[in-house]
DNA sequence: ATTTTACCCACTGTTTTAATAGGTTTTTCT
DNA sequence: AGAAAAACCTATTAAAACAGTGGGTAAAAT
């Protein structure tokens, strides 16, 4: 199941893409705009940046900004940056050692199968197609 | 992610499905066959039964076996019932209180067509297409 | 009566989730 | 120089979920 992480994360990104492109945008209204604690925002803001989604300038005036236009983020990637994976179990995320029973296991190929199904659908979505006019 | 116990469940039901379909099978045999924990496949298998999956029968002699043929069994009900919801995101679980942004949420679109994805690869692989002969 | 099985209840340690709190640094504006 | 506004940083916490373990009771066959 998607996390608020994953969730804010995404909402935070369709807010940016909603508003002049250009500007910084304070995460106070971001956080204002969504109804999410500023707070927990930065926590999670803050991957954004470090992953290179997001341009961030300190001080008065500054805020947060897209690094690229809207059509050039996928949902996936703003979603497996900030919930860690999008494998749907353990022995297929990055990170996971490999599993003695791999040969032998008989779920294996319907996770293979369900991991492709969720990366093309999260991939092939756009932040750009989230965006309403 | 899916967890242990949804994995588990499966494992179990494929495990049944590959035996002898008339006979009982005693847990005990299940676990050593999967290599897992009895006690821990005590409390999955005990959904299975409650959830109408299974037939159990105690005393020497008993064991557990199908209720159905393998391929009357959709991989989604079973993994729906030991995880308790196939929902990728909270507010779609069945027993989520409605949201009350529900109707202004951007992202709502999204997740119900990821939803309907998961759900139509689950009920559409069937425990006969998990057996190998 | 013994064995074999399912069934039942409680507990436990670890990790993840979803935040909150309070401070420091950076930058701009006056 | 000083105030204001912003990002940035570190730590803490309460609750829930996860992944089991332990010790027994009840049922059925031999």
């Amino acid at each position: 199941m998607i996390s608020t992480k994953g969730r804010y994360a995404l909402r935070i990104m369709i807010d940016l893409a909603s508003q002049d492109s250009e500007a910084f945008i304070p995460l106070k209204d971001i956080a204002e705009r969504q109804g999410i604690s500023k707070k927990y925002l930065e926590i999670i803001i803050k991957d954004l940046v470090e992953g290179g989604l997001l341009i961030s300038l300190s001080g008065k005036g500054g805020g947060y900004k897209l690094k690229r236009k809207p059509e050039e983020y996928s949902v996936g990637e703003i979603i497996e940056l900030t919930e860690g994976s999008l494998a749907p179990v353990a022995c297929l995320a990055e990170k996971a050692e490999e599993c003695p029973r791999a040969s032998a296991c008989i779920t294996l190929p319907l996770w293979k199968e369900y991991a492709d199904l969720v990366h093309n659908f999260f991939y092939g979505k756009k932040l750009s197609d989230l965006i309403e006019e």
